[in-house]
RNA sequence: GGGCUCAUGGUCCAGGUCGGUUAUGACGUCGCCCUUACACGGCGAAAAUCCGGGGUUCAAAUCCCCGUGGGCCCA
């Protein structure tokens, strides 16, 4: 009999006639029903070429996870959103047309940020649906649209209403020369030549001193500690003394740090606010009240004195001198110096405490940490991150940005008294474009406002996902049927922003979590296990991948090669040869469409056991998919097909099947079992590969979509795992055998069969041409 | 500096909770083989002192302790 399959091997050109099919017969639809299945998608970011290659196996994986939950006969809704605000497609298009943010008139600036983004999405959602991803791509949103960011803007108004909004004084980055804050992605570190300074530091009632080096030594007047090592013996018997400072006289405590390292300068440290990022973190962890040395214009401030309105050089070079006539000075010393500096003017950073927006968080930690132990982790592990994260919160959240690709933050200022002013929630507001929609001050009743012209940190965007895309505000039926939605599936690497940023803003919002499950999955690494980043340059173009070896193979590598929740090292050629399982499976299906599909038949020994094993398989997949975990279905299933199934099974009963001595009744019953393991095989494997399954599927089985088949159940036969040892141990033997006397595999042989395979005597005297 | 995590043939990975065969499988390599699904294949072979050190035990890849190295997050 001809077989209705004539190719020799799988051709991935195929997938896009299919992808055509699933378009035009709308079968990932979605209509809310009472229960509903709904994946918070993550929007990726796209922020210039290429998308990592790990990206696209994450969502090849959360596709998995939509087609499994579809498969379990849940409604699913799948939606797909882009991620569009924020600093990098900033930093891409100064790049790409070689401008400056702030030189550039805003409305302008935006709109080549807009045309940039548009390009890159583009791409981005073509290899999105090339990888057969079954999202909602129809109406896929972007969160810098009019309805998202009136979103956000709207949950802002909310949160400011109730009060959890407040102004608090922030350091930030700042670039003297071009006169703005910059984010911590556009500092670059430049070793500097500098005078490292040794001063002479006081102790308070005593007539001892010690030394103390720095490179800025202007910053004495912003002195508030002074830190040692707790294990450096030299100044144990001054902790807790009250030193003094040189210059300004001013008196603070010597303390221990593990940060100060003893073998720089002499040891101690002047911690002040703020000559680095150390600085910083000492002055929150020490919860020390900051001093502004250093002023928006670059220059010393009041606070330094007689030195105020000098630029910190030349502050330094005066206060070297003033050190030295006064006695403080024992030496300085040249050193050079890594010294964070901006990427475009090169300047050195200063960083300046700056008036920001925070939003309360620390009192939500209790709070948040409850419903973390409600969600479920897969893997359960990584909710450890989570909760460490928790444990050290200390600040609340700082969520302004001095930008301007994000959403605005929608405040206007009265312009005689300042006072800030929140318009009603429900509209899009641009204030540094547009008319205050509020008419008089509520405080002085003046009529003339300021716009805000400062943007949300887009984690603000990002954490209120699922109440967009479950209409949230828009449609209260469609927000009580999706909301809290079912499943986060996103990467490791920012549970502590996105997933706990998230938790955060929709429990203060709705008071309800989020979602039931989070899926966390690890990083691809390259090829030497570095995390792939385009900054890096070592992240690996997805799309010419796919289009070689095809969207199945790329994703049963994904599956097969990365178990769940940890990092994944990429390797093209390891993708390439992943393909040789589906060239089995095709050949497997291309044997079987040789025969009839019949509904039952009088089963063999043979067949017997390999439905026992294939009910073992199900078993297997069942607890990988239901616990999202592809690797271990993935790797089940090209066990059994490869090394059970083909090479055991089909060559048993190939004489049978094809009724070579053997009865109809027998005959029927090897194709009855044969169709039966693949139809099996096909629908194990269809969230994993969705292609090659459907086309297979559809020309053996049904006219109708693999993916709108239920999965298969276990029907709990009796194990006979055992027997499948035996099987292969005296096949093998049975080859050997041939091979050491040189026979062909078809001449025959004389060899004994094991009383324990007794049963199988007739398939196996068949395959391998036995004598008696 | 703090936290999390990983370490098994040339490469990737399983096993680890619950200690006990000959340590799983794939890729790659090598040899033989056209056998009415498949040479994008079949059969077979070589290849791992399970990162190091110590401990618990009759018995450790597995449990405990101390290191070393990689990765990430935070500072």
């Amino acid at each position: 009999m001809e077989p209705k399959i004539s190719e020799k091997a799988w051709n991935p050109e195929l997938e896009k006639e299919i992808l055509k099919q699933w378009e035009e017969g709308k079968i990932y639809d979605f209509t809310p029903q009472e229960d509903n299945y709904t994946i918070d998608t993550p929007p990726p970011y796209p922020s210039g070429r290429p998308w990592h290659i790990g990206a696209a196996a994450h969502y090849s994986q959360i596709d998995m996870i939509a087609r499994t939950a579809r498969m379990a006969g849940k409604n699913v809704y799948f939606p797909i959103g882009i991620d569009r605000n924020g600093l990098p497609v900033e930093l891409y298009t100064e790049k790409k047309h070689k401008i400056r943010m702030r030189e550039t008139e805003r409305g302008e600036f935006l709109s080549l940020c807009r045309e940039a983004l548009d390009d890159l999405e583009a791409e981005m959602i073509f290899i999105m649906k090339s990888l057969g991803i079954s999202g909602d791509f129809a109406n896929y949103y972007r969160t810098d649209s009019e309805e998202y960011r009136t979103l956000t803007q709207s949950t802002f108004i909310d949160l400011w209403k109730k009060g959890q909004v407040y102004l608090a004084n922030r350091p930030n980055n700042y670039d003297w020369v071009s006169g703005t804050t910059i984010a911590d992605a556009e500092i670059v570190y430049e070793d500097l030549s500098t005078k490292l300074v040794y001063m002479k530091f006081k102790i308070k009632d005593t007539d001892k001193e010690i030394v103390i080096a720095s490179t800025r030594p202007e910053l004495l007047c912003a002195c508030r500690t002074i830190i040692v090592n707790p294990e450096d013996e030299r100044y144990t018997q001054y902790i807790g003394k009250k030193i003094i400072v040189p210059i300004t006289s001013a008196e603070v405590e010597l303390r221990t740090h593990h940060s100060a390292q003893q073998e720089f300068g002499s040891g101690a440290v002047m911690v002040c606010s703020y000559g680095d990022q150390n600085d910083v973190a000492l002055f929150r962890e020490l919860e020390l009240e900051e001093i502004v040395a250093i002023g928006l214009d670059g220059r010393m401030t009041e606070v330094a004195g007689e030195y105020s309105g000098l630029k910190p050089k030349q502050a330094r070079t005066k206060i070297i001198e003033d050190l030295e006539t006064k006695g403080f000075l024992e030496k300085t010393e040249d050193i050079v110096h890594r010294t964070p500096v901006s990427e475009r003017s090169k300047a050195p950073i200063e960083i300046i405490p700056m008036e920001e927006y925070y939003l309360k968080q620390k009192e939500a930690v209790p709070k948040i940490k409850s419903l973390g132990q409600e969600i479920t982790f897969y893997p359960a592990m990584h909710k450890q991150i989570l909760m460490n994260w928790l444990e050290s919160i200390n600040i609340d959240w700082p969520i302004s940005r001095r930008r301007y690709y994000g959403t605005e933050i929608p405040i206007w200022y009265c312009k005689k008294c300042s006072e800030p002013h929140v318009p009603e929630p429900g509209k899009y507001y641009r204030p540094w474009s547009e008319k205050c929609p509020i008419s008089n001050c509520t405080k002085c009743d003046s009529t003339e406002f300021v716009g805000e012209e400062r943007t949300f940190d887009t984690w603000m965007d990002s954490s209120v996902s699922p109440l967009f895309i479950s209409k949230f505000n828009r449609d209260d039926e469609f927000f009580k049927k999706v909301y809290p939605v079912s499943i986060r599936p996103q990467a490791k690497d920012i549970v502590r922003t996105w997933l706990y940023y998230t938790l955060l803003r929709c429990e203060q919002l709705t008071g309800k979590k989020p979602w039931s499950e989070a899926w966390i999955m690890g990083y691809g690494l390259d090829e030497n296990g570095m995390k792939m980043s385009k900054s890096k340059g070592n992240a690996i173009d997805p799309l010419p991948v796919i289009e070689k070896v095809g969207a199945d193979t790329f994703r049963f590598w994904s599956a097969s090669e990365i178990n769940h929740g940890q990092d994944f090292r990429c390797n093209e050629q390891k993708i390439e040869s992943t393909k040789k399982f589906l060239s089995k499976l095709w050949n497997v299906s291309r044997f079987l469409s040789s025969f009839p599909v019949i509904e039952s038949g009088k089963l063999a020994a043979s067949d017997e056991w390999i439905l026992s094993e294939l009910d073992n398989l199900v078993k297997e997949c069942k607890r990988g998919y239901n616990e999202y975990n592809f690797f271990i279905p993935a790797i089940a299933i090209r066990e059994f097909t490869w090394n059970v199934f083909a090479a055991h099974y089909i060559e048993m009963v190939k004489a049978r099947a094809y009724g070579i001595d053997f009865s109809d009744e027998e005959r029927d019953g090897a194709i009855f079992t044969l169709h039966k393991t693949l139809s099996t095989i096909l629908k194990l494997l269809a969230p994993i590969t969705p292609f090659i399954t459907e086309h297979l599927w559809k020309i053996l089985y049904s006219n109708d979509s693999i993916h709108k088949e239920k999965q298969v159940t276990p029907e709990n036969l009796e194990d006979q795992s055992y027997m499948t040892k035996e099987i292969s141990e005296f096949n093998s033997k049975v080859w050997n055998e041939k091979k050491s006397q040189n026979l062909s595999l078809k001449d025959s042989i004389k060899l004994e069969i094991p009383e324990s395979l007794e049963a199988f005597k007739k398939d196996l005297k068949s395959m391998h041409n036995l004598l008696d």
